[in-house]
DNA sequence: GCCTCAATAGTCCGAAACATACCATCCGAT
DNA sequence: ATCGGATGGTATGTTTCGGACTATTGAGGC
């Protein structure tokens, strides 16, 4: 512990993590992200084993390794830890937030927005559906955070799979019944 | 030019402002950026400069100097880089997009929604002002995807202000009448 | 018992992006 | 004359990205 690092984006997801996990593998952690923030956070995994390794040394997290078996490396945070996740949660941030959508570059640069549409429509849904399913998974049991954020992302989507339909089916001859096939198969 | 490299998200933001001016410096890129893209798109000016001339190298852009004054670099598109910015723009992508909202990943960690409403309020209703300016700036004259672009913005923008508006003011304590306060005026 | 396949679990690395600090020049107003 | 602000540009250490690559484990078929 002890050198001195300065806490990044993906630290305090780590963080996050940890403090709702308790104890957690680096694959615990992908996995967790995977299922929660990754929808709107995506990191790269190999983040999730550096990750943590930099707090271990910066005196964050423990790092102790299970006895047996794969003598996997458990992580936990220390008291350091959970003062930073918590002070970092009451810490208000007017950052700027950026929405990095390849659709929005292209649409912006003059692409055909009938054609993109199409494509965006498809993940929107999608990513849309994934959503609600998964409102409706948590509803119940879930704190408010996840419930909220959840909210939000959703709220996000509707409109913009709203905004592509509009842009979707009438590029400039109007008039006849597409016959939506957008099969879903994977 | 020749050393192969491939194009990046940044690469693409630079051609097609290219593509727009012609020719340009990286200081009016930089201009171009903050006053387009830039509002959804951020990133540092140093890569306006690194990043024409990792595109001269490959020969997707000439780079060119100003014979007295500053000297400054001129850039502007070859053949091979409005190839590939055309292409680029023609190229469906399903590409997932990244909204990395700090203030939505607190939320989600269960940082108070009440409090972080408050500094999320003020600055999504400034960028809502500031588009709804640019809307009407660019209304006459503007070309269509700079247009949808702000569009798209601008809703993503009024719906984030809904959202947190629905969670400024009434902390815990639920009960009454909600004004339903979403007018939907421009 | 052996094999295979999917899920699990992790490492590594070059290239890109980031953030920022720093430097230099020009020009108009005091 | 000089000061400040806009202009214009470079440099650098850290982080992130993105994916290739390698094991290990356990369940099910044969």
């Amino acid at each position: 512990m002890s050198d001195e690092i300065e806490l990044t984006h993906t630290s305090h997801i780590v963080l996050g993590l940890l403090s709702m996990a308790g104890e957690a593998t680096p694959y615990d952690l992908k996995q967790m992200v995977s299922a929660t923030v990754g929808h709107f956070w995506s990191l790269p995994h190999s983040q999730l084993y550096a990750e943590p390794a930099r707090l271990a040394r910066a005196g964050y997290v423990t790092e102790t390794r299970e006895t047996e078996g794969r003598r996997r490396k458990l992580y936990s945070l220390t008291t350091r830890g959970r003062q930073a996740h918590e002070s970092w949660l009451g810490v208000l941030t007017p950052e700027p937030y950026m929405l990095r959508d390849l659709a929005l570059l292209k649409l912006f640069f003059g692409a055909d927005a009938h054609q993109l549409a199409e494509v965006q429509l498809e993940t929107h849904r999608q990513k849309l559906a994934e959503y609600e399913t998964l409102m409706e998974q948590t509803a119940a049991y879930s704190s408010a955070g996840p419930r909220l954020a959840l909210d939000l992302g959703t709220r996000h989507e509707r409109q913009t799979v709203e905004f592509w339909e509009e842009h979707a089916s009438q590029p400039k001859m109007a008039p006849a019944s597409r016959s939506p096939n957008t099969s879903r198969g994977s």
